[in-house]
RNA sequence: GCGAAAGUGGCGGAAUUGGUAGACGCGCGAGACUUAGGAUCUCGUGGGGCUUCUGCCCCGUGGGGGUUCAAGUCCCCCCUUUCGCACCA
């Protein structure tokens, strides 16, 4: 018989919530600790919680308990990220508001989460979507605007006429709209962007006192994307004006045979000769039409040349102008030197078209490949300069400063990361609070007049335009100038759904305030985020966006630190159980994937477990062994079938169960495949530590008041030690296994003490908070264990008098022997050379050496 | 292609600074209790071999070398998988 995990939980949940248990006070006390630990807040979908958001949220979990009752003042808060898009495409299929679908989708939510016993202070619950809430992430573009860091800029959309809308990347295949698949365009259109990257070298330097996953830094690292070149001025041969490009290899000038112009370069048309204007302008039609994507892949380098000359400031040579897709204007100046014999790509394109490519630094074959190596310079001086055998680092540093010298280079840093495109032509977002005049200019809203709210609307249907639906809501558009009174007309972009999520960690500590973002006494006792628990596959944009924001405010004087997570972990993906998949052939034949031709049709059947039997290193089908069978462990998905609800869990094994499973799979960090059979195997331990204490049928091992015997203490404070050191590690896995250990130990005596049943009990509290709970209570405790002190261990109740040393002869093990702990070095090895099997195998032989490591083995090292 | 992480029983996974590989759980096997058990409890369980059975030997952490008294752990080379980036001049 299970234990009553359904009662038992719906009680003591009903008893938090009545009791305020976890209410963390409002004000800032002056003498105890803090801790914040934080989960990444959800989107609330409509498909309700999934299995993996308990993952993180369990992890956290346990560490806020505790650090409650290690004496923290504990903030462990939980919201919703609820603008986006999900919401808005189902409006448009149902006609529904997005307000409903959210507020359901997060009552949904809210209810299954709580029935997971999470240890959250909902009285703090934000929400992106809510008015109160939002007038705050409007602020905040407020300081961003007039601090000169979010300008207005013509960025391309994707414009699906036939839907009448804009399209995210993502929503565009080829050209066409992944939705009814039809023809989409590139349009520019006014948007507004931040500048992120005037934060480029803060963000980058701010990563390095992180205690972040090192992935994680290095992703940002790229991301950022920092580099340092020099940009040099070629003048154009015949026409006044001069070409700026950007290169990492200065040191190569001498080597740059011609340059490449990207397809939208602004000095292209300049540049280009009538004999081959129409050649360009076709290849820059077919290149413009191709997606970002379809750019970005590695391919054959086309291009076609312009009839344009520049001049080399070192060489003084005319060399030809080409135009390239594989150069993009976002990068840099758009515009490059070619060094065929030093880059790659230089290398691929002046093959293919034929141009010179000249060596000028030593150490490969460039008629083979581009050799990008360090080594002696050569073929590189001119009447002023020399670079000539001078290596890459030295020769770089001459010829900058001799372009600085000259007027026509200079050195200079460039980043990957690109401004920050801030809007998004949708309804469900947060408004801008911005109003344009009658003449066009950009005026913000007033800070007392925010929120600027979304209108409510009937109809979803998109405004037939690029610009968002906003736009058709004429008397929410028609406003007055805020200064003169004039006629103004408001923004209509809304903000991405990146907005609410970028600061939401500062309004959990102060959420209900009207007057402020957060009050500066609550906000420096509280940060930074203590530890912050979320998916790698915010890795780089939700973390890289808050971390700009933190550091906009910290200017703005709005808080205190420059970074607002100083602990970050990603919790691993719990995929579906491990699924066994063997293959047919066309004639219906089981066959091994890999002997069979790739254009073979293989069927795939999956197979049962049982079916299955390993050979070597492979899995086979076992009544075919010279089948092989797949077997792997997939994504939990709709369409595979293999989702697992938290619900039907909770239901069927109660949420001490899911929780203690979760964190029992594995390293938090891994992936780790779902296996229900697992899950009920710590569903018995949950039941065995309930028998075990709650005595509910076994009279001798019911809780009495007598007193511990030595190992009794030693099996406790052992377990104390463990799981105490296993939380602080986040080892939450081998913690319950000490705990299992525990139980299966404490099972053999003829009585349970209370004096280790009560600690005991504690221990498991932050795992399954609510069996604990229960057994609290049982043990005679009227008020919740939340705040009852952590068990402190002392190292003498697990020091053992007799230890079990293992004897080696040539670093193999021979014999155990027990030896006193505190016994001396003669004694053990005395000992040792008197262990049976051990003398056996010195009977014939010198030892050459002794190696005694107190406490860990010995050694006899022989001839 | 570049970067990062990881490869340990039938499965998920344990193993401070190098010090008895396989903790804990699943699965499997045997037994007990039972009208029954897919409940519970006890014992066993890396592979192979010997056995006088409270015993012993050999092999074993993706593969190959090396350092060391001692290597899952450190070093070199290779293979595989996963993730991220992908013409960034």
């Amino acid at each position: 018989m299970a234990y009553p995990f359904h009662d038992i939980e719906t009680k003591w949940q009903k008893h938090w919530e009545e009791h305020q248990t976890f209410r963390t006070p409002d004000e800032v006390p002056d003498d105890t600790d803090e801790f914040y630990v934080l989960d990444m807040f959800p989107y609330p979908s409509g498909a309700g919680l999934h299995v993996g958001h308990p993952e993180g949220y369990t992890a956290t979990d346990i560490v806020a308990r505790y650090k409650r009752k290690q004496g923290f003042n504990v903030l462990h808060p939980m919201g919703w990220d609820a603008f986006g898009l999900p919401a808005e495409q189902y409006a448009l299929k149902t006609n529904t508001h997005p307000r409903e679908t959210t507020e359901e989708n997060i009552a949904q939510f809210k209810r299954q989460l709580k029935r997971l016993g999470f240890s959250y202070d909902w009285q703090r619950e934000i929400n992106t979507t809510d008015p109160d809430y939002y007038k705050w992430t409007q602020w905040i573009f407020l300081q961003l605007y007039e601090k000169g860091l979010a300008y207005q800029s013509e960025e391309p959309v994707w414009w699906c006429d036939e839907l009448g809308t804009v399209l995210a990347n993502e929503e565009v295949i080829d050209g066409k709209s992944e939705r009814g698949g039809h023809p989409c365009e590139r349009v520019p259109m006014r948007q507004w962007v931040l500048k992120i990257t005037e934060y480029a070298d803060r963000l980058l330097e701010g990563l390095e006192d992180l205690d972040w996953p090192e992935s994680t830094k290095e992703m940002q690292r790229n991301w950022i994307g920092r580099s340092e070149g020099a940009n040099v001025y070629f003048d154009l041969a015949g026409v006044d004006d001069s070409l700026e490009v950007y290169t990492t290899r200065p040191d190569t000038l001498f080597g740059a045979t011609y340059m490449v112009l990207a397809p939208e370069h602004e000095l292209l048309d300049e540049v280009t000769t009538e004999p081959h204007r129409e050649k360009v302008e076709e290849y820059c039609t077919q290149a413009l039409r191709k997606s970002e994507r379809e750019r970005q892949q590695q391919g054959d380098k086309t291009g076609v040349f312009t009839g344009g000359y520049a001049v080399n400031p070192v060489t003084g040579e005319d060399i030809p102008i080409w135009v390239a897709d594989y150069v993009l204007v976002s990068y840099g100046t758009g515009a490059i030197m070619a060094v065929p014999a030093h880059d790659e790509r230089d290398h691929a394109f002046a093959e293919r078209y034929d141009l010179p490519i000249r060596t000028v630094v030593e150490g490969g074959d460039v008629d083979q490949e581009a050799y990008v190596g360090d080594g002696p310079h050569v073929n590189s001086a001119n009447e002023n300069v020399s670079l000539n055998g001078l290596h890459n680092k030295e020769a770089k540093e001459k010829i900058i400063e001799w372009l600085e010298a000259e007027g026509t280079g200079e050195h200079t840093v460039n980043y990957q990361l690109q401004d920050w495109l801030f809007s998004r032509q949708r309804y469900w977002g947060e408004p801008f609070p911005i109003v344009f005049t009658e003449d066009g200019e950009d005026k913000p809203v007033p800070e007392e007049e925010l929120p600027v709210t979304l209108p409510d609307v009937d109809t979803f249907e998109p405004s037939g335009t690029p610009e968002g639906p906003l736009t058709t809501i004429e008397d929410w558009v028609e406003t007055t100038d805020p200064e003169t009174g004039g006629a103004a007309t408001r923004e209509t972009n809304t903000m991405p759904q990146w907005a609410g999520s970028c600061w939401y960690y500062l309004r959990f500590l102060d959420p209900d305030n009207d007057e402020q973002l957060v009050d500066p006494e609550k906000e420096e006792y509280w940060m930074p985020v203590d530890l912050y628990v979320g998916g790698s596959e915010h890795a780089v944009l939700h973390l890289l966006y808050a971390r700009f924001w933190h550091k906009v405010l910290y200017d703005a004087g709005v808080v205190s630190t420059t970074e607002p997570f100083q602990t970050l972990v990603h919790q691993g993906m719990i995929l579906g159980e491990t699924e066994y998949t063997a293959y047919r052939d066309e004639d219906g034949t089981f066959v091994s994937a890999e002997d069979v031709a790739d254009d073979t049709e293989l069927t795939p059947v999956q197979v049962d477990e049982d079916a299955i039997a390993k050979e070597g290193d492979v899995f086979v089908l076992e009544e075919r062994p010279e089948v092989q069978v797949d077997a792997r462990s997939h994504k939990m998905s709709k369409s595979r079938g293999n989702v697992i609800n938290p619900d039907d869990v909770v239901d069927e094994y109660g949420a001490d169960t899911l929780r203690l499973y979760e964190m029992f799979m594995g390293p938090l960090e891994q992936d780790k495949p779902w296996s229900t059979d697992d899950m009920e195997g710590v569903h018995r331990f949950l039941n065995r530590a309930w028998r075990l204490l709650a005595g509910a049928d076994r009279e001798e091992q019911a809780v009495r008041d007598e007193a511990p015997d030595g190992e009794q203490l030693r099996t406790l404070h052992r377990t104390i030690k463990r799981v105490t050191e296993d939380i602080e590690a986040r080892a939450f896995n081998t913690a319950i296994a000490a705990m299992m250990e525990f139980v299966n130990a404490a099972n053999k005596w003829d009585a349970m003490p209370r004096e280790i049943a009560e600690p005991f009990v504690l221990l498991l509290s932050p795992f399954a908070p609510h069996l604990a709970e229960e057994l609290w209570a049982r043990l005679g405790h009227d008020a919740s264990l939340a705040y009852v002190d952590w068990p402190a261990y002392d190292d003498e109740h697990i020091r053992r008098e007799v230890v079990e040393m293992p004897v080696q002869v040539d670093g193999t093990v021979r014999a155990t022997i027990e030896v006193d702990a505190d016994a001396d070095e003669d004694d053990v090895l005395a000992a040792a050379k008197a262990a049976d099997n051990v003398a056996r195998y010195l009977s014939d032989v010198d030892i050459q050496r002794e190696i005694y490591v107190p406490g860990q083995i010995v050694n006899f090292v022989t001839g």
